[in-house]
DNA sequence: CGCATTTGACCTGCGC
DNA sequence: GCGCAGGTCAAATGCG
């Protein structure tokens, strides 16, 4: 717990936005073949375990097992739903880092499949996924609307496979 | 030729 | 019930 990152006490639900995010430097691009092979690969992969990894490039993290539930598995009548039961767990990680470009090339090869404008925001959000077969990790950028030099990725999922290229 | 990228349409969930 | 927001898929195109 050397690195100071209040997972679970933040006092202000308000400054959940970016209020710790103020000394970024991403003056290169740091060793992004590095901390994404590595690092990045395995904070994903056992976050829910670790939650206090090094922050010092990232700015936000977010782990959130959201469960996606059918609350309705009622059969009505005839419509057999899914049996539900096995809960849905989603790993989602937010990174908010500096950068004036979107294409922050992780390592992974993504397939951009879907385009959005983020109302209440001139910034469009652009969605990928993981062009490996049998990866259901899926990948979320978007421009922070007050700071444009911010560029939020978020990842959801796990990666199934170990090599990424 | 294969694949990644693009844009629009479409679907779902939630709110009112 | 309709509208809005968000998310996803699919066809076409361009590029390597
Ligand atoms: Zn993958």
């Amino acid at each position: 717990m050397a690195e100071s990152y209040p997972n679970t006490n933040m006092p202000g639900s308000t400054m959940d936005r970016y209020n710790y995010s103020a000394n970024l430097e991403f003056s290169d691009f740091f060793d992004f073949t590095d901390w994404t092979k590595g690092d990045l690969a395995l904070i994903v992969s056992g976050y829910p375990e670790s939650q206090n990894y090094a922050a010092n490039d990232v700015v936000n993290s977010r782990g959130s097992s959201s469960y996606h539930e059918d609350p309705n598995n009622i059969a009505a009548s005839g419509d057999s739903r899914s049996v539900m039961g096995e809960k849905q767990i989603t790993e989602k990680v937010a990174f908010k880092t500096k950068s004036e470009i979107e294409i922050l090339d992780d390592g992974f090869k993504w397939r951009k499949y879907g385009k959005k404008m983020v109302k209440n925001s001139p910034n469009p959000r652009n969605y990928y996924k993981c062009s490996i077969e049998g990866c259901p990790v899926k990948k979320r950028i978007e421009r922070d609307k007050e700071d444009p030099r911010y560029v939020v990725t978020t990842y959801e999922g796990i990666h199934n496979h170990s090599s990424q290229n």
